[in-house]
Order: structure tokens, then sequence, then C-alpha cells
DNA sequence: TATAAAATTTTTAAGCTTAAACTATTTTGA
DNA sequence: TCAAAATAGTTTAAGCTTAAAAATTTTATA
């Protein structure tokens, strides 16, 4: 009989934990975010991560490279796109040359919108994290960059910016 | 002019990527779940959630409770019961004394599906978190705990068990 | 007792999310 | 050349999620 099967395994039962914390801490903050993204600037956070994406991406992105690089699924990123179209915050523009694809922007008010909402976001983080000093802070992130190595095969498109597209 | 106004300030850029890459991470994990649980026991995670809840509760819980525990609005629990019940996987039972709630309970079904699930559950985590090893684990798990210092003054119900109901 | 307030749950409307199916277009290669 | 494969995007069906409103029942209080 091995320890596995004794239900002992200690490592084990510790990385559950671990993996129950964060996502507890997870689920906390964006609740938090969520909330004032609605009250405060009438968004959600989708459609912040969308704005941020594009925020980044100084021509633009193709809906494909969109949904690659906030890795949710293509049809997804169609549904936020239609209301952020609606809302006069992005505009579908076509590309010469391959009528398959569509390349999405900020508009001038979609920029500045997402300018007013990131120097909050910053801010709201800043804060909800408060009990963490910059060494900690630090100290995690870098744990947390190599985290889960098994996962890290996945495809990325986005090596070098492993953060994603925030960038005020 | 402070130097919060100059966007020099590096605690709290090192905070932002603190929430990024703890943001990354428990997406990915999530998902990874998610899948599985999809492809290889017909469920979902927010099933497994309001499952292990209930695994965890002896007597099963008040609709109540359930939402509380899982910080999660009731109307969303609802739903996902009513899926449950339809699965044959829990049960509403009246309470006797108060004909405005119901408690909820795992079946024997349910209670075995859960047990199943919950064992692949732990080695999933186990083999995603291949790369932390104990001590690793042990030290973000203490940092995660005490993180979000201006989120704990938030409802709980559940000190003394903050990582939640999972109990294999 | 009457009735206002509080508690418990469900319903509703809107939006997010995925997988799978579908449409349209471009590229490949026989 | 042109059929098959690959690529880009949308649509669909099902489920998750929330906030707000509604329905029901219990509790408190005047």
């Amino acid at each position: 009989m091995t320890a596995e099967s004794l239900g002992k395994n200690s490592l084990s039962k510790e990385r559950l934990r671990l993996w129950l914390r964060m996502l507890r801490v997870t689920r906390q903050v964006e609740s938090e975010l969520r909330e004032r993204l609605r009250t405060e600037h009438d968004s959600t956070l989708p459609r912040f991560d969308v704005m941020a994406a594009l925020y980044a991406a100084e021509e633009g992105l193709k809906m494909n490279e969109l949904s690659k690089r906030l890795r949710v699924s293509n049809g997804n990123v169609t549904g936020i796109i239609d209301r952020l179209v609606d809302d006069g915050t992005v505009e579908r523009i076509a590309i010469e040359g391959d009528r398959r694809a569509t390349r999405v922007c900020l508009t001038v008010v979609g920029r500045k919108t997402f300018r007013g909402m990131a120097v909050e976001h910053e801010r709201w983080i800043n804060a909800l994290f408060e009990g963490v000093n910059e060494e900690d802070a630090h100290h995690i992130g870098e744990l947390l960059h190599r985290l889960p190595a098994s996962l890290n095969d996945a495809p990325t498109l986005n090596d070098g910016n492993a953060d994603g597209p925030i960038n005020h």
C-alpha cells in the first residue's frame, strides 16, 4: 500500500489548500472590481479586459488575436465587441486583402473612457492589496509566474508579456 | 506634485502585477478543471462547488446558507440546484416550522458521485501544481491567507474553515 | 390583533461563457 | 484549375452569474 492510497499525502493536501485559497482571493477581488466597474463606470470586467487589450494595441487587433490574447472563446469576443460597438467605444474595420477578418479598434471616445477606468482600476487594486508590501508582492508574483508548470506548455501568444495587456 | 501623480508608484505597480498574475493562473487552472469535469464527469465547476459544500454538511444546507458559503447570489444557487435535482444528485426537503425555507441535501447517489469527482479533483490539482513544492505551497498559501486585508471585513460565515467546504 | 418589517426563496432581464455548428473566404496542392 | 483543407468570424444552445423585483412566510411591534 502506497502513502498515496492512505490519503495522507500532505504535499497534495497542501497544494489543494493553496488552490482553494487562490480561488477565494481571486473571486473576492473580481467581485469587488465588478461591483465598482458597474456602479462607477457602468461597465463590466469582460469589457474592461477587452478594452485593455485594445488600448495596448496601437493598431487594434483582429477578433482572432483578441480571443487568443484574452484566452476566451471567439464567440465570446463577438458578443462583447457587439456591445462595445453599440456603446461607441469600439469600431470594426475591414481588413483589405482578407474579407474574412475584421480589425477591432478603440474609438477616440473609447481610448479616453479606458484611461479613466484604468487609473481607477490601479487605485482599487492598490487599496485591495493594501496588506501586501512590495517585497511580498514581488515574491508571490515570482512564485506565481512559474506556477502551474503543467499549464505552461499551453499555447500562449503572449510570451514576454505574460501578464496581459494592461499598460496604463 | 506627488510621487503618485508621477505614475511611478512602484508598490502600486507591483501589486497590480501580482493581481494580474493571480488572475491568469486562476483562470488557467479553472479552465482545466472545467474541461475535465465536463469530459470526464459530465459536470461543471459550479455544480462541483455546490456538491462539495453539501458533502461537507452532514444534514444539508438551506439555500440561504449555501449561497453565503459559496459567496454567490441566491438566484444563482436556485438555478444550479434545479439542475442537480433534475440529475437526481440533490433533493429539496421541507423544513418544518418554516415554510419559507428549504433544506438541500445530496442524495445517496449524489454523495457517491461526489466522492468520485473529489478524488480526481485532488489528483488534478496536485498535477497542475506539480512545480510547487510543499514549502512554497505552504508559504504562498499563508501569504494568500492574509491577502486582501481590505476584503477581510466582508461577512464570512466560514471563519476557521476559510478555504471552503472541500473535505474529501 | 393588525400590520409593518424582516427573512427566505424564486423569477426576471441582461450579460458572460463555452462548445459545436455554421457561413464565408482564402490557401494549398494534386 | 479547382476541390479540399485551413482560417476568420458569427450563431446557437445550454449553462453560469448578477442585481433587482416579486412572492411567500415569519417575526416584531404598536
